[in-house]
DNA sequence: AGCACGCCGACT
DNA sequence: GTCGGCGTGCTC
C-alpha cells in the first residue's frame, strides 16, 4: 500500500492544532470542511456543509462520492489545505446518531498511517469494519396483546380468540411467529392490530451485555501475584505507561492482569485485551466469567455480520466494557478506553500481512500512549522487543518466576539424530521416531498416561515426486510444492490455497507406481505411530482437523477426559490448555523453522517449542520433554535443556545489536510484484537505481526471495535497513513517491517485516 | 474500494 | 450485429 503523492506525515502537534474546521473568514463562500472516507484514498475530500448541519470532527457523515453515497468522518483539516475549486464541491448529506469518534482515536489512525505509509482511508476502514453497524439499526416490529381492554365490539371469531389467547401472555412476538403458533393467518393479526385487541411495537437490537463485575471477590493470589497485580492496578489511572508482564507458564499471568482488568473497570473506563487467536480462547472465556460473572464481548474475524454489528455498537456507545479480540479489535471505535492488555504478546499472529500492513502490539503501545493510559504486555517468552525495551527501563517489569502450586517444569532433553537416527523397519517402513523417542512413548502409554509428538507441518508429505522420471509437484501459481493431504486424497497449495486430485500416474512420464512421498507431515507420522502403537487412541490436532472453536473444546474434553492416548499436532497444539495425565512431549523435528534466513527464526523457534514443552506435565505427575536435533549444539537447543531463556535473549540481542538489525536498528521491506518476471525484474531496477544514497540506510537486494512467484505474481523483493536515527519512513515516502512504475506492477511496503518470503 | 468508460472476442 | 471480458482512470 503506497501513497503515490509526497506527502511527509503530519506531526501529532499540527494533528491537534487543527481541530476546528469550516471556512470562516469568507462570507460569501459556503462553509465547507474535510472528511476522510474509508477508501485507498490519499488524503481527505472537502464538502460544503449546509447551514442546518453543525458538524465537528470526528461525526459520522454520509457525503455523495461520485454516483454513490459513503460513510465518512469529518476530520481535522490539514494544514496545508488546498483549495477545492467550488464546482466541484458537494455538500454533506446527513450527520449520523452516533458518538463521535474520539479525537485520541482519530490521531490513532494519522499515527499509524503514517508509519505503515498506508492511505489514511484504508486505516479508517478497519475502524469502520462493520458496514451495516453505521446505519440507523432497522427496528424489529412486535405485536403483543393491548394492555387497554379488549373492545367490547370485537367480532370475536374461532380465529382471533385462538390468537388472544396465545398473546395472552403478554410477551412481544413477530406477526409471524403469533400466526403460526395460534394456527391463523397473518390477515387475522392484522385485523386485530386494526381493533386495538393487539398493539404493534418496534425494538432496536441491542447486544444484550451486562457490565462485568469488578468487586466480585477474585480468586485468592499468592503473595508474588498479590504483589504483581498490586503493582499493575497502580498504573491503571495513571496515565501512559508500558508494563512487561513476565510470567512462567502457570505462573498465574491471567489472574493477575484481571486485576487491572477490574481497577480500569471500578473507574469506568473500558478495557481491550489482546489475544493471537481467539478462536481457542474458550478456556480464556471461562476464567474470564468466573472472575467477573459475565462473558466480555468478543471481536474476531469469523464473527456473523449481525454480531459485528451489535458489538460494534456496543463498543461504540460505550456499553461493551471489556472487549476480548484479535488484532482488528484494537482498531474499534471504543468511547472510554482506558486499559490494553495484550497477551502472549511475542505471538507473530499480532502481524497483519495484508492490506494495511502493521503489528499489533506495538500499534497498541501507541493507541495506549495517544489515550494516555496504561498498557500491559502479557508473555511467558517474551518478544525481543519487549525484553530489551524493559531492560532499558522505557518499558516497567513485573515478574512471575515461579508457577502456581509449586509444579514442576518439565525435564526436557535432546535427541542428538545424528547418534540415534530413526530406524527403518521392513514392517513399518519409513520412520521419524529415533529409538529413545520410541522407547519414551512405550513407557508412557504402560504408565497409563499422555503423549503429544509435535511436528509443525500438516499435510502427509511436504514433497511428492515421481521416482521414474525426477517430476516435483508444483503449484502452478506460486514457487511452492503441493503438500499431499492423503486424507483429502488431494494436494495443495499452502500459499495460496490451490488445490487438485492426487493423481495415480506421473503427469510428466505416465509411470503409474512411481509416486513417492519426501518428508513428514502429521497424517504421515499418524500412520507410523498407528502401526508401532496399534492399541493407543490417536488423534492428529491441526488447521485441517479443527474447524472452529466448538470442534477445539471438543478435542481438549477428549484429551482431558482420557479418551486418548497419543496426539499429533501441529503449532494449533501448543498453545495453553492444561491436559493433567500429559506427561510427555516429543519434538519430532526441532530444526525445521531454524530454516531460511529469517531474522526471528532462533527467536520464534524458542518461543514455540519452549511452549509446547510447557504442555509436559503440569499437575502432580512430572513432564518430559524430548527433543529430535541434528543440531544439538545450537543456542536455541542448549537455552531449551538448561532452561535459560534470558541468557538465550541476550545473546541474540547481541547478535542483532552488533547487525543493526530490530530491534536496534531499523527495518522495511519493499515487495515489488508483476504478471511476469521480465516486468519484475524491470521494476525492481528501477526501484533500486532511484533508491537514495544516505549514510545511514543500506538497501539490500532486490532478491528472488523463496516464494518468488505467489499467486500468478512474480515477486522482489528489498530489505532498508536504517539506523534508529534515521527518519524512514520520510525516507521511503519520497525515495517512493517519484517512481514511475507501470501500473501493472504493485509495491508493497512492510514496515518491521516478520515474515521473510 | 466502487463504478463507469472503453475497446476487443463468442453468442443470439 | 450485441453481450461482456477486465484494463484504466476518477471520485471533493
Amino acid at each position: 500500500m503506497v501513497e503515490r503523492r509526497a506527502t511527509s506525515a503530519p506531526s501529532v502537534d499540527e494533528l491537534s492544532r487543527s481541530a476546528r474546521t469550516g471556512d470562516p473568514g469568507d462570507p460569501s463562500k459556503p462553509p465547507c470542511l474535510r472528511v476522510l472516507l474509508p477508501l485507498p484514498l490519499s488524503g481527505t475530500f472537502s464538502y460544503a456543509v449546509p447551514p442546518e448541519l453543525a458538524l465537528s470532527p470526528g461525526d459520522y457523515v454520509t457525503v455523495p462520492l461520485g454516483r454513490r453515497e459513503v460513510i465518512g468522518l469529518v476530520w481535522e483539516s490539514p494544514p496545508d489545505e488546498a483549495a477545492v475549486p467550488a464546482e466541484k464541491l458537494k455538500a454533506v448529506h446527513a450527520r449520523l446518531d452516533l458518538p463521535p469518534l474520539p479525537q485520541d482515536h482519530r490521531r490513532f489512525i494519522d499515527w499509524v498511517a503514517g508509519y505503515s505509509l498506508a492511505p489514511p482511508g484504508a486505516v479508517l476502514r478497519m475502524t469502520l469494519s462493520s458496514p451495516g453497524a453505521l446505519m440507523p439499526p432497522k427496528p424489529m416490529r412486535r405485536v403483543r396483546r393491548a394492555d387497554r381492554p379488549t373492545p367490547a365490539d370485537l367480532k370475536l371469531t374461532p380465529a382471533r380468540r385462538r390468537t388472544l389467547s396465545a398473546a395472552e401472555d403478554g410477551f412481544a412476538r413477530s406477526q409471524a411467529e403469533l400466526a403460526r403458533t395460534a394456527g391463523v393467518g397473518i390477515g387475522v393479526i392484522k385485523g386485530l392490530i386494526a381493533t386495538g385487541a393487539l398493539e404493534e411495537l418496534e425494538i432496536v437490537p441491542q447486544l444484550p451485555v451486562d457490565a462485568p463485575d469488578p468487586n466480585r471477590p477474585g480468586p485468592s493470589l499468592s503473595v508474588e501475584q498479590r504483589a504483581a497485580a498490586d503493582d499493575l492496578m497502580g498504573k491503571v489511572a495513571n496515565g501512559f505507561s508500558v508494563t512487561l508482564l513476565d510470567g512462567v507458564t502457570g505462573s498465574g499471568k491471567t489472574e493477575v492482569y484481571f486485576e487491572a482488568v477490574a481497577a480500569a473497570l471500578a473507574a469506568g473506563r473500558q478495557v481491550l485485551v489482546l489475544l493471537p487467536e481467539i478462536a481457542l480462547s474458550a478456556q480464556w472465556l471461562q476464567r474470564f466469567a468466573r472472575r467477573f460473572g459475565t462473558a466480555p464481548v468478543e471481536w474476531h474475524s469469523d464473527l456473523k455480520s449481525t454480531e459485528r454489528r451489535l458489538a460494534w455498537r456496543a463498543v461504540a456507545e460505550g456499553r461493551a466494557k471489556v472487549v476480548v479480540g484479535a488484532r482488528s479489535a484494537l482498531f474499534l471505535p471504543y468511547s472510554e478506553l482506558g486499559l490494553i492488555v495484550v497477551d502472549e504478546e511475542h505471538e507473530a499472529a499480532f502481524k497483519q500481512e495484508d492490506g494495511v500492513i502493521y503489528h499489533a502490539r506495538d500499534m497498541a503501545v501507541v493507541r495506549a500512549r495517544l489515550g494516555d493510559f496504561p498498557i500491559v504486555l502479557a508473555s511467558a517468552t517474551p518478544s525481543l522487543e519487549s525484553m530489551v525495551n524493559a531492560q532499558s527501563g522505557k518499558y516497567g517489569e513485573v515478574r512471575l518466576p515461579n508457577r502456581h502450586g509449586g509444579a514442576e517444569l518439565p525435564k526436557v532433553q535432546l535427541i542428538d539424530l545424528r547418534r540415534d537416527p530413526p530406524r527403518r523397519d521392513p514392517d513399518i517402513g519409513v520412520s521419524w521416531l529415533s529409538p529413545p523417542l520410541l522407547r519414551a512413548v512405550e513407557e508412557t502409554l504402560q504408565s497409563g498416561a499422555q503423549a503429544l509428538l509435535y511436528l509443525n507441518r500438516r499435510g502427509y508429505a511436504p514433497l511428492t515426486l515421481c521416482r521414474a522420471c525426477g517430476h516435483r509437484f508444483e503449484c502452478p501459481s506460486c514457487s511452492a510444492w503441493l503438500v499431499e493431504h492423503r486424507f483429502l486424497g488431494r494436494l495443495i497449495c499452502h500459499h495460496c490455497g490451490y488445490t487438485t486430485r492426487t493423481p495415480e500416474a506421473c503427469p510428466a512420464c505416465g509411470e503409474t507406481e512411481a509416486l513417492t512421498p519426501v518428508g513428514p507431515g502429521v497424517e504421515r507420522l499418524a500412520e507410523e505411530v498407528t502401526r508401532r502403537f496399534p492399541a493407543a487412541r490417536l488423534q492428529i490436532m491441526s488447521s485441517d482437523s479443527i474447524h472452529g472453536p466448538a470442534e477445539a473444546s471438543e478435542l481438549i474434553r477428549r484429551i482431558q477426559a482420557h479418551e486418548l492416548d497419543i496426539v499429533i499436532g501441529t503449532q494449533l497444539a501448543a498453545k495453553g490448555h492444561h491436559f493433567p495425565l500429559l506427561t510427555l512431549v516429543g519434538v519430532i523435528d526441532a530444526d525445521l523453522g531454524l530454516k531460511g534466513g529469517d531474522l526471528r527464526a532462533g527467536e520464534r523457534t524458542y518461543h514455540l517449542l519452549h511452549q509446547v514443552a510447557g504442555r509436559a506435565g503440569r499437575a502432580e505427575r512430572p513432564g518430559r520433554v524430548l527433543i529430535q536435533t541434528y543440531d544439538p549444539d545450537h543456542p536455541v537447543m542448549q537455552a531449551l535443556v538448561q532452561g535459560d531463556r534470558d541468557r538465550f535473549l541476550a545473546l541474540e540481542a547481541e547478535q542483532r545489536q552488533a547487525g543493526d538489525w530490530p530491534p536496534f536498528g531499523r527495518l522495511a521491506a519493499l515487495i515489488l510484484s508483476a504478471p511476469d518476471p521480465d516486468m519484475a525484474d524491470q521494476a525492481a531496477r528501477l526501484v533500486a537505481r532511484s533508491a537514495p544514497l544516505l549514510q545511514d540506510l543500506r538497501v539490500l537486494g532486490p532478491a528472488e526471495a523463496p516464494l518468488a512467484v505467489l499467486r500468478g505474481r512474480h515477486r522482489r523483493r528489498f530489505l532498508v535497513k536504517a539506523r534508529r536515527t534515521l527518519p524512514l519512513q520520510q525516507v521511503l515516502r519520497r525515495w517512493l513517491a517519484e517512481l514511475q512504475l507501470p501500473n501493472a506492477v504493485r509495491l508493497t511496503v512492510d514496515i518491521d517485516p516478520y515474515s521473510f518470503w
